[in-house]
DNA sequence: CGGTATCCCGTGTGATACTG
DNA sequence: CAGTATCACACGGGATACCG
């Protein structure tokens, strides 16, 4: 793993680079809100998003090619197939970027008295935060961190 | 605070939206991204993202009337008056939107052998990771929590 | 319900040229 | 260095229609 100067590194392979290049859309990252908002159908996906039916289309398609939704049929017994998106470990493992947009928007953008929407433990109903840990598990200030670029044979 | 179910949690309100409605674009996510990494100036924010110079113009000026980015003129001895684009605390307020896109990048998109950029504590040179935290500082399990949406006077 | 196909339009974007 | 202006074009996205 050799260090290199931020300035010198190649942003077409850089990590935050390639994160934006799957999921840096509009319309993705919406669905996956939808999805952590336990959504799992078409219908449903169209009717809260207001998006069109072929976008909406081309977009699964996109997600489930990109490994970020997984569709599966079901059957209720007495009732036709129905199909479902659900989220992949590495759909579910964006959780903390969607938390981050949440909480910066409630912060930033959503006025006083305006709705907001929480993230809480389920047993005890209070406050989840979202915060940079150092290894020790301390929560650590942006200020007091770096950032490093290597490139490597170890991954 | 009256809570709504997610069901009737009218889309357009919602913080994550608006979050995505001022910063779900490629370019001002990029633009961020290297002002995380330190860079100011036009040019470079020019020459690392390969970006148009009008569309660069454009940006800047959006992140600027967002209040994601302050533009300031400063002078060393000798020299011509320059321009700088600084964070603003709003801006800085993104690094967790940032940093959860780095790490996902790092684990999910990234492979074997390539280029990965980490967070680490400047003391120490420790990783930093970005976790959710309960009240009482403890990390919390993805499955552990609900949200909830509540819509009333107060902030 | 869960899509795909087609059409059409607006906007985002790059290339190029010009300015202080 | 730090932009703005203009043009030309591809692409995203909505509307609509159609299908199993």
């Amino acid at each position: 793993m050799k260090k290199v100067a931020l300035k010198y590194l190649d942003r077409k392979v850089c990590p935050v680079m390639r994160s934006i290049a799957e999921i840096g859309d509009k319309w993705i990252l919406l669905i996956l809100r939808e999805s952590f908002f336990g959504f799992k159908r078409f219908d449903d996906f169209q009717k809260n998003l207001g998006v069109s039916r072929s976008v909406l289309s081309n977009k699964l398609s996109k997600m489930v090619a990109l490994n970020l939704l997984e569709k599966t049929s079901y059957q209720n017994e007495n009732d036709r197939v129905r199909y479902e998106y659900k989220l992949t470990k590495k759909g579910k493992d964006l959780n903390k970027v969607v938390i981050s947009l949440l909480e910066w928007g409630n912060e930033h953008v959503v006025k006083a008295g305006e709705v907001t929407v929480k993230i809480v433990e389920k047993e005890t109903c209070e406050d989840v935060k979202i915060d940079l840990l150092s290894e020790k598990g301390e929560t650590v200030k942006w200020r007091d961190v770096k950032i490093e670029a290597s490139e490597g044979r170890a991954k």
